[in-house]
DNA sequence: ATAAGATGTAATAATCAATATTACATCAAT
DNA sequence: ATTGATGTAATATTGATTATTACATCTTAT
């Protein structure tokens, strides 16, 4: 199974609100629209961001800003925010092994690490990205765009 | 969304064919005990593994052997194998954003380079680590076992 | 005060992949 | 031919994702 769109979709919500923010204000509806989501999908990611500390979302009048440098936020924060995985684990376990085999009742001392260090190499190269270069990198595609 | 537990069930089984393949015959019934899991579910990898030609099972008369030197299996062979995620791809993109928005008709170019970048650390990983080392700690751990 | 426009969230449905299960055709060795 | 196994189709179940409707609540502007 794949890694869910929620990501994805953090990260445009992120671009939108570099390109927009200083000119509009970004709602949950200008969201839906750039995407093609449902904005209730769209405010479910917004409430996510927002509980781990990334955004504020304005109640009543409506918009959304980032709380901090952008170099400060990496995909690892995004990725983590969204609840990309259960459980914070990237691979799904078979549930029962049996512990009536030597094999079966010793799998998971075998393979938990090697799990883990895949894991880990996943979320380092996550983490060595940042929101600066999302917007660098708008920027320049932005721009290339107006010639 | 997880990594489907396909991969640590094909793991499971190479670890079963190390330890009983030279006692035993390994058919499909004896995993699906071992795993805790339906005998259907095991062919259909069984099938995948074979596909990839890191295993042979044999017709009729059943029981399955693999066909490499355990050093020359990688983890990131096996997770090909049993096509952990669709088309290859780890991350699902939102399938629709709208040309409308110049953000929404440059996300892919902005954002693709990097979660390439991120499946590649992931299936580094999985490449530096063999049946070799599941050999070696299953070895170790059933032997600890009976101490 | 209240109307307008926005967020927060519950409830429900639709879709899709994973996994389980039944059934049976087919194969190979005895 | 019988036995025990694989290969595979068909169907059901489960669970997460995504879409959608509805509405309570909040803030600002009038």
């Amino acid at each position: 199974m794949q890694i869910s769109s929620r990501f994805t979709l953090a990260v445009h919500i992120f671009a939108c609100i570099d390109t927009f923010g200083s000119k509009y204000k970004v709602t949950s509806d200008f969201l839906a629209g750039s995407t093609n989501v449902n904005p209730v999908i769209i405010r479910k990611i917004l409430g996510q961001l927002k509980g781990a500390g990334l955004i504020e979302v304005a109640r009543g009048t409506g918009g959304t800003t980032v709380t901090k440098p952008l170099d400060e936020i990496t995909f690892l924060d995004i990725y983590n925010a969204v609840e990309c995985v259960e459980n914070g684990e990237l691979f799904h376990f078979h549930e029962n092994p049996s512990t009536n085999c030597p094999v079966g009742r010793n799998i998971h001392h075998i393979l938990d690490d090697k799990l883990i260090q895949v894991q880990s190499a996943l979320e380092k190269e996550l983490a060595s990205i940042t929101l600066a270069d999302i917007k660098r990198d708008t920027e320049r595609y932005l721009s290339d765009e107006s010639i």
